[in-house]
DNA sequence: TTTATACGGTCTAAAATGTAGACCTTTAGA
DNA sequence: TCTAAAGGTCTACATTTTAGACCGTATAAA
């Protein structure tokens, strides 16, 4: 019996798609970068501008998982110093469309979290 | 100039709704979560059955925060054994419902996603 | 001529976060 | 007497994220 190759393995630890999907799409930076490049195409350097506070290393690894699950590409244009643009593929469009609900959403509910933060919290210090 | 009081923090710290929202609800366990309870009310060891693989301490941190943000409500019936039931609020339930055009989505599109995987790797190990 | 800057990353060490599993308290049942 | 169950907490270890130095080339500024 030999051992599972890479891909094999991928296809087999997620039964469920949807924590196949959201395990990836749901950390932290994922959604952020496909926000980021809903407007269209962007490069490296602009992204971690637009995004502020991500990380080098981050943003390189994240671009990558992306890239692997097709919702972005990645073009190199072999110039120096080099230029690459990273591009929302259709796959990526389509999936902002339920997005952009639960960004309305958030929009919409962010005051009404707050204010139950802040309840929380009284209801904890002062009991 | 004294310090900002913890719940001042809160608030000022994430000016981006959809950033402050998404970073709570997508951790890897309180989506799990939240759907798990959208069936109806739950204990803290029917849920640990109903997801899973996860621990102890992030189911219990992870309802602590769901209870923080007004997702969930967490009532404790004085018995012995304890009895504690989790239930979803009606802001809870509003937030699943954009969240199933994500789960649809999802899939919907996994098998697109799992072959943009495979390809990747073939292209990477063989190039 | 030397120096600085920009590009798109990688590498390393340290910090933050997540995990598994022992432990806690009280009561009922074998 | 010993075990199990409830809903957790605590500790030690493993994994993940971060900050920041570094890399190679080329153009622009000093």
């Amino acid at each position: 019996m030999t051992a599972l190759t890479a891909s094999e393995e991928i296809v087999l630890e997620q039964p469920c798609p949807i924590r196949d999907v959201l395990d990836r799409i749901g950390d932290q930076w994922s959604l952020l970068i496909l926000e980021a490049l809903a407007p269209g195409t962007l490069r490296f350097n602009a992204l971690m501008r637009e995004i502020g506070d991500i990380s080098k290393q981050m943003l390189s690894r994240t671009l990558k998982q992306l890239e692997q699950d097709g919702f972005i590409t990645r073009t190199l244009y072999p110039e120096v110093p080099p230029r690459v643009e990273y591009t929302l593929t259709p796959l990526g469009h389509s999936f902002l469309e339920p997005m952009q609900q639960l960004v309305a959403w958030a929009d919409t509910h962010h005051r009404t979290i707050v204010a139950a933060r802040l309840r929380y919290q009284t209801a904890q210090t002062k009991p």
